[in-house]
RNA sequence: CGGGGUGUAGCAUAAUGGUAGUGUACACGGUUUGGGACCGUGCGGCCCGGGUUCGAUUCCCGGCUCCCCGACCA
């Protein structure tokens, strides 16, 4: 390609309002352009990156025997109807209707249409298993686009479904596909962490991410020092452990209160005891009934809506109780007690690791001591709902870390969540009976990928891409073009390196050398190689790694040997 | 969706109740030519609607845009 052709322009000033590292460079080096919030041109360069990407990926996928195919874009709104989506918490599905009134979803995943068009056929076991996938663009109508393609409400992904006969079978399959991930993440040059996570709307019983450790990240997960444990914030499970247990039981009393003791820093202030010490009531209201969940916890720690949601078997049905829905109980933010409520009240397994809580009845003046549960208090419901915390320990006893990174892919367990739900969904099994579709589903993001390949691969003067998923393998800068033999002499070399079949990015513009370096750097292709008038006279042709920034001097065939190799 | 901010040329910015200046980019000419060089000339702009006013890019109201924080979220 020669670049006095290339569409798109590399810029010289930042914009203020750009701050994420993959977002500057992606659209000052003329990758990418933002068309609205969250929409964005993938540019000739970019769109070559993205190439790479999908390529490695539709690689790997096949040769793990899955099925590239495509599905329509306008997903049929019965089907979302079908499997209770259509409405589901606060997934904003996109809506079109079409001249006849039909009405499609914008598709932002495929579970439904891939179902749909598996219980088409007349399956039977010995058609099982089979994975399909496709790439196509997603519409996701995010609340808030942010971080460049990190975060976009359109964007091309890689999703696969998979249909077994069993959980055993499937449990193969899901291994499969671990590996396809990791080699596809290994090729492009990323260490992508396999994190337990939670399947939220997506619905199944559990998923896996893969997260690349990047301070830009939005997923928050935790981590034990040698690995043992790993889950995503929203399922990792809080440790146990007793807080005093050596301390006897005694008799529970209701005391006196000064009145300006409300908060949980009041608390401290007054009695003087550390923050797990008191007892904590967290209220919740369910988005589709009103109603209203109590949830009792320890006071150090913080209630995991996700985790609670989990327990209630209400995805995404939860929200933060407002001040007038306490009302309702007949009290004030600050005053929920930890019995005697009209609710539903769930206990966080923490309460049993501390003997003669403070707290449970308040009021203006009084409250209650020595509180102990399971002898003064008890719920109906008793779980892990508490939010997971560096510091912490996981269940086998090893201290949390905190990590942070850029979620690029998942796998999903779905057995048979939409099988079930969806009429048809069955295959003819061995004995004769029909059974439904054992499932599982397998995402990546393109763009997110490409943004984060970024994010770790820069230095100060721009991108230093992998040589897997470089827009090019070489740039050829050409110096000296004003000189008419030499412009001719750089063509030829261009030439023949494309003869060759290497993937040449040729800078023929007629601009000054320093501007040909700064947009090399900033473009970030592995190999430059410079033709001039000095190479010209040698015979020999400057190579510099960007990754390295080492130079090697070359004749022609020792290039064109080490750039085929 | 709540809070805050913003909107002037492709991009980055300045000033102003009386028709807008600079840098960069772009076009042309010249001097340059291995790290964004210089000189000259030129092209190009006040988010939309309403109000106040003799006159609004400026002040007021509304809308929209984009950014940040929160909520939410592969």
């Amino acid at each position: 390609m020669r670049q006095s052709r290339l569409f798109g322009k590399t810029e010289k000033t930042d914009r203020p309002d750009v701050t994420l590292t993959s977002h500057k460079l992606l659209t000052k080096g003329g990758f990418i352009r933002e068309s609205v919030s969250g929409r964005y041109f993938l540019l000739p360069l970019g769109m070559r990156v993205a190439n790479k990407i999908t390529d490695i990926i539709r690689e790997e996928m096949n040769s793990a025997g899955a099925q590239e195919m495509i599905s329509p874009t306008l997903h049929p709104l019965e089907l979302w109807q079908e499997t209770n989506r259509d409405n589901a918490g606060n997934f904003g599905l996109m809506l079109v209707t079409d001249r006849r009134g039909a009405r499609f979803a914008l598709g932002g995943t495929a579970e439904e249409m891939f179902v749909d068009v598996a219980r088409k056929f007349q399956l039977s076991y010995k058609d099982l298993p089979f994975n399909i996938y496709q790439f196509s663009t997603k519409f996701r109508d995010e609340l808030r686009a942010r971080g460049g393609l990190l975060r976009v409400r359109e964007f091309v992904m890689k999703d696969a479904y998979s249909f077994d006969v069993d959980a055993t079978a499937f449990h193969s399959t899901y291994q499969t596909m671990a590996q396809v991930y990791d080699r596809c993440y290994t090729r492009m040059g990323l260490s992508a962490k396999q994190v337990l996570a939670d399947n939220g709307y997506i619905g199944g019983e559990y998923c896996h991410e893969y997260i690349v450790d990047c301070s830009a990240g939005e997923s928050r997960y935790l981590e034990t020092a040698d690995g043992s444990y790993c889950a995503h914030e929203d399922v990792a499970t809080v440790g146990l452990v007793p807080m005093n247990s050596e301390e006897p039981l005694e008799d529970m009393e209701v005391i006196t209160q000064p009145q300006w003791v409300k908060s949980m820093a009041d608390n401290i202030k007054h009695y003087g005891e550390p923050e797990w010490r008191y007892l904590k009531n967290v209220v919740y209201k369910k988005i589709d009934t009103g109603d209203l969940v109590i949830v009792t916890i320890r006071g150090d720690l913080e209630v995991n809506k996700t985790k609670l949601e989990k327990v209630l078997g209400a995805i995404e049905l939860l929200e933060e109780a407002t001040s007038d829905d306490l009302a309702r109980l007949g009290v004030k933010p600050g005053y929920v007690q930890a019995w005697g409520h009209t609710a539903t009240y769930v206990a966080d397994l923490s309460l049993k690791t501390v003997r003669n809580f403070i707290g449970g009845q308040k009021t203006d003046t009084t409250d209650t001591r020595n509180v102990n549960y399971g002898r003064d208090f008890a719920h109906p419901i008793e779980a892990d709902v508490a939010l997971a915390q560096p510091g912490h320990v996981s269940p086998d006893g090893h201290l949390l870390h905190e990590r942070r990174g850029v979620e690029v892919g998942n796998i999903f367990q779905l057995g048979t969540h939409y099988s079930s739900a969806m009429a048809g969904a069955t295959f003819m099994a061995k004995d004769g009976s029909l059974q439904p579709y054992y499932m599982g589903c397998y995402g990546i993001g393109i763009g997110r990928t490409l943004a984060t390949i970024v994010e770790i691969y820069n230095d100060e003067k721009g991108i230093v891409w992998p040589e897997s998923v470089a827009p090019f393998k070489v740039h050829v800068v050409a110096l000296n073009t004003d000189d008419q033999a030499l412009r001719d002499w750089a063509d030829g070399i261009y030439e023949n390196l494309l003869s060759r079949g290497i993937d040449v990015l040729y800078d023929d513009r007629d601009v000054r050398a320093g501007e040909k370096f700064a947009d090399s750097d900033l473009i970030g292709i592995p190999y430059r190689v410079v033709v001039s008038k000095k190479s010209k006279e040698s015979g020999l042709f400057e190579v510099v790694s960007r990754s390295s920034g080492e130079t090697h001097y070359l004749g022609e065939d020792d290039l064109i040997n080490r750039l085929t190799s």
